[in-house]
DNA sequence: ATCAATAATTGGTCAGACCACTTTCTTGAA
DNA sequence: TTCAAGAAAGTGGTCTGACCAATTATTGAT
């Protein structure tokens, strides 16, 4: 193997291996079920301590990327839910992703999303919604552009779906807009807007109508679509 | 301090110390920006090693509720998204993944999926699909279930939408569905009901109806959908 | 009182060890 | 020869103690 352990700037040792891994699994080198070296050996190949290996082991494991079973070994895998999407997030970072296709998704999901959350919402989920548009308000006013509360807000809807899947899913598209989404917010009144649509969201959902609330999504999401910021990435692919 | 660690029934050491870090933050005793005990001093009050203790915040930072910085020390963070979503997930998750939540993902995504795919499809997306039930068949005929082309055909239907981030959530959700997709299948009738379907959705596909390819899919995930293999999992949840 | 030099603290890494469990190989009895 | 019991090796989990680099607190001379 011999494989060497570059681009230490700043970054924490276990973290490389981390990424090394990732690497060799989007590369298809290791693939589900492969089991990977001992930690001891993997040690001496990268020439590192077995506590960095640990630590990076304990990393793929949270990814869900891979289990540890004492006394067999280390073994990948890529078939959790938790596995993908972290490969999932992992690429869209690292390579081009279409904001358009990202919206695309949301426009699937998200609608029949908020549908499902005025079917299901109890009054917690009904009250943590709400002290997140309270949020959302008081950082627009501010002079910010409230996107932490806006990405809240949409995670918040899908836990009030009770369905860990759905969770998982929306957190994981959610994850990757979050980085473009301050773009869209900052043009003038976009976060009013923003706001104004949340509010009726959660009105509907309040009320039980969940075909309100899956027409107010669909409006949400169409008054938030950054059609007019990424003018030549939206017409061009 | 001085906390002890009960409940170790096989859980590893750290499992137990990251609980402990949840409990405390749910129960607010640490709160945003705190600053937690140096390593050193929680092995010790835990009585446990440091390596532990490391490992153990290793899991912190990565499910985003902790940040080290070497030389001042590790803080506790809970405004960022991961945060919120570790905290939320392990309220009322912790079990095993319902298998009837990733059929109403299935039941969100998959038609709307089939009405792009309708609406985008070029002749070499066709082409796969088409080869893929003639697969299907054959392995059908061969007294198999046809669980591999099952799964193929969905994951190029997501393709045929030309949507990378929708390829990958598919992607995502049929690699898990598939460990227990062959249950299903194994029920008698199951599989020709499945091939059946499918044919009828590439069809409608071929013909450009997205409207028709939408419901097609919808009756495929009713047909196939397993809700007799599993009364109880369903019903109880 | 100021501020530079120094000491203490802290996270990151390393080294080597022991334990419990699993897998594999060896051995000896049938 | 067969194969089950036992020994050996391998593996992850944990522990102990140490050093380094960065940060923070202390000290002491001006």
């Amino acid at each position: 193997m011999q494989t060497a352990l570059q681009n230490l700037e700043g970054q924490r040792l276990h973290e490389a291996i981390v990424e090394l891994f990732h690497s060799q699994i989007q590369q298809g080198i290791l693939e589900h079920g492969s089991k990977i070296p001992a930690e001891r050996v993997l040690a001496e190949q990268l020439k590192v301590s077995r506590s960095s290996v640990r630590e990076a082991i304990r990393t793929l494991e949270l990814q869900g990327l891979a289990v540890s079973k004492p006394g067999s070994g280390t073994f990948i895998n890529t078939q959790s839910l938790d596995a993908v999407t972290t490969l999932m997030t992992s690429l869209f970072s690292s390579g081009e992703t279409q904001l358009h296709d990202i919206f695309e998704v949301r426009h699937l999901l998200e609608p029949q999303l908020a549908a499902l959350a005025a079917e299901r919402a109890t009054d917690e989920d009904v009250d943590r919604l709400s002290s997140i548009l309270i949020e959302q308000q008081r950082q627009i006013m501010e002079g910010e552009t409230g996107i932490d509360a806006d990405t809240e807000f949409h995670f918040a809807l899908a836990t009030a779906t009770h369905n860990t899947v759905l969770i998982k899913v929306v957190s994981a598209v959610e994850d990757v807009l979050r980085q473009s989404r301050d773009q869209t917010l900052r043009q003038p009144g976009r976060s009013e807007r923003s706001l104004e649509s949340h509010q009726q969201i959660l009105q509907m959902i309040r009320a039980g109508d969940h075909i309100g609330a899956k027409s107010a999504m669909e409006h949400h999401l169409t008054a938030v679509e950054p059609s007019a910021v990424y003018p030549k990435a939206i017409t061009n692919n």
